[in-house]
DNA sequence: GTTAGGG
DNA sequence: CCCTAAC
């Protein structure tokens, strides 16, 4: 009885009473917090479908990209052929701007100080990924320093620090194109660099904007609080993603098709493979020209670390790319630490100065490199954060709905990492994240020192015995109703009544086998609140107002006989005594159109 | 399997 | 449209 008040406002013919609908309305409403976690998860994974999805319609998805043009980076197994176990070394998030809906970023090359005005996303391509760094297969999961393609905020370095960038003001940007680097004004600059362990300042460095915009916002806020650099929300982005629901619902799906339809319009689209252009050795770390000893660096994309990903052979493309989102959203819900890797070897010493590291403006910053990995403090923080309903508790609930959380590879690492099928028997479940335990989680250690343990990274197990999620539960496309179906719906509701739904099935829907009476009754629900505001607030194809009008006498016609027998459908046939519908409807017609 | 309602 | 409690 949702709309008893604002139909009181209107007059429909009939007088109806108040009937309050006992038990159903007396459901609890209880806050599954793990729902919610999933949720978030769920829309993590969502979005980064998207820019998967976005990749893949630019012709080389990340997955192609990595297959072939990188070292193997997936690696099947190729004496099975009914499942394809692939192992993912690593997963850029792509640096430009790939989701033209939300945010069209012209796409600037710093490198050359070229700046395509004008030029979107959707042109250049999406993804960029870049050479997998040779770092002595120690690290592999090397997050490379690149020139910035992305050079949006200015950490470390206070001179650096122009509005125009910090704010990540997209129309600075383009007003502004050589953006920080304008006062050294050198192409082989590199212009800034946002590291995690800035304090988040760097939140608003697109980059980060656009991790975040894959990441609910409050999961984020839970992420940063494991970095332990968070420092309030932004609201902004915890609106837009605040509804975001599920990975699959038709909204994510909508924009996807969006996405795709403006990307296929795009002239040319070059690939979106740059490999060549990062090199190995070239410099995915550059560094401008020295200013005082500081030292300016540029993230272009972290990778995510290993990844294991196991799919039936039959599955579809899309479920393999869910596979994976799903893989990489639970990577990151699980924390993620940054690593420092200087000339291949881990820096663990968060104590030593960047200069005593090696990493100084006389260096080349070429050897310079970051990780991701996994098992950040999560665990840390469940105890202090347990009203949180984002905190992942229990990974094993975690895989209910999304992958295996991540699960720590024990295999040493070898530079030979082709052979791989030693992984296959060797990423052991575990129920408990164990690495990190002992460190504690606090805000001077966004830089954790990691157990050689988990220097080759994790592995991801998404249970291939439980694909029902991506596979499966598909929700059903969209079919809006068309006025003759809803004229057929009202003609049935006049004559049946509001409770029947499976009778208004068989009688006005009986051959219409995807309009099932759970849909008629949705319908109908949305007819009624649809009726009761005003025409300009109604959306879709328009609803013809006498349609409307029936849709509210019926609705106030049958409320009243609800409450008059206290019963649905009481006496048969009482649709036509003194309130007759159709007489009705012919009296009030005349009068109202 | 249906109905009712919240999401 | 989905999900699910309550018939």
């Amino acid at each position: 009885m949702v709309f008893k008040r604002k139909l009181d406002c209107v007059s429909v013919g009939f007088d109806y009473p108040n009937i309050p609908k006992a038990p159903r309305s007396c459901r609890r409403k209880v806050i599954n917090k793990r729902t919610d976690a999933m949720d978030l998860l769920a829309s993590l994974a969502g979005k980064l479908l998207e820019e998967c999805e976005s990749s893949s319609s630019a012709s080389s998805n990340a997955f192609e990209v990595n297959m072939n043009t990188h070292r193997k980076e997936i690696k099947q197994e190729d004496d099975d052929h009914d499942k394809k176990t692939c192992v993912v070394n690593s997963f850029s998030f792509p640096d430009d701007d790939d989701d033209g809906v939300l945010e069209r970023t012209p796409v600037c090359e710093t490198k050359n100080v070229k700046c395509e005005e004008g030029v979107t996303e959707e042109e250049t391509g999406g993804g960029r990924f870049e050479q997998v760094e040779a770092t002595g297969g120690f690290v592999t999961d090397t997050c490379k320093l690149e020139e910035a393609t992305v050079p949006r905020t200015v950490c470390g370095d206070g001179e650096l620090k122009s509005p125009s960038c910090v704010d990540g003001s997209l129309a600075r940007r383009q007003g502004n194109h050589t953006k920080l680097g304008r006062d050294d004004d050198d192409d082989e600059k590199l212009y800034s660099y946002h590291k995690f362990s800035n304090k988040f300042k760097s939140y608003r460095s697109p980059t980060i904007r656009r991790i975040r915009k894959s990441i609910s916002s409050k999961y984020w806020k839970q992420m940063a609080k494991d970095l332990g650099h968070y420092r309030g929300a932004d609201a902004g982005i915890k609106a837009l993603y605040r509804k975001r629901k599920s990975c699959y619902g038709y909204n994510a799906a909508w924009q996807r098709e969006t996405i795709y339809k403006r990307r296929r319009s795009s002239p040319e689209r070059s690939s979106v493979v740059t490999s060549d252009g990062g090199g190995i050795s070239s410099g995915s770390v550059s560094k401008l020209p020295e200013k005082r000893d500081s030292v300016k660096l540029s993230i272009k994309s972290f990778r995510i670390p290993e990844l294991f990903i196991e799919v039936p052979e039959t599955a579809t493309v899309g479920s393999l790319k869910r596979t994976v989102m799903e893989a990489v959203s639970v990577l990151l819900s699980g924390g993620i630490r940054v690593g420092v890797v200087v000339h291949g070897k881990k820096v663990r010493d968060d104590k030593k100065t960047l200069s005593q590291t090696g990493i100084s403006c006389g260096e080349n910053l070429t050897n310079l490199g970051f990780t991701l990995e996994p098992g950040g403090p999560s665990k840390v923080h469940v105890p202090l954060c347990s009203q949180d309903p984002l905190v992942p508790i229990d990974p094993t609930n975690l895989s209910e709905r999304s992958a295996a959380p991540p699960t720590l590879d024990t295999k040493p690492p070898q530079a030979d990492d082709v052979d791989n099928n030693n992984h296959l028997e060797l990423v052991p479940y575990q129920k408990e994240i164990t690495v990190g335990e002992e460190e504690p989680s606090s805000d001077t250690r966004a830089i954790v020192p990691l157990p050689a343990l988990e220097v080759e990274a994790l592995a991801v197990v998404p249970l291939s015995q439980k694909p029902k999620r991506t596979e499966l539960a598909q929700r059903r496309t969209r079919r809006p109703f068309s006025v003759t179906e809803v004229e057929a719906l009202v003609q049935a509701v006049e004559e049946l009544g509001t409770g029947r739904w499976r009778d208004v099935k068989l009688r006005a829907f009986e051959s219409a086998d995807h309009r099932t009476y759970v849909d008629l009754k949705d319908k109908w629900k949305t007819l009624v609140h649809t009726a009761s505001i005003s025409p300009q607030q109604r959306r879709g194809e328009p609803v013809p107002q006498e349609l409307l009008d029936r849709v509210l006498r019926a609705y106030g016609y049958w409320s009243q006989r609800q409450g008059k027998h206290q019963g649905k459908g009481g006496g048969g046939g009482g649709a036509h005594k003194d309130a007759d519908m159709n007489r009705g409807r012919v009296v009030e017609s005349g009068v109202s159109v």
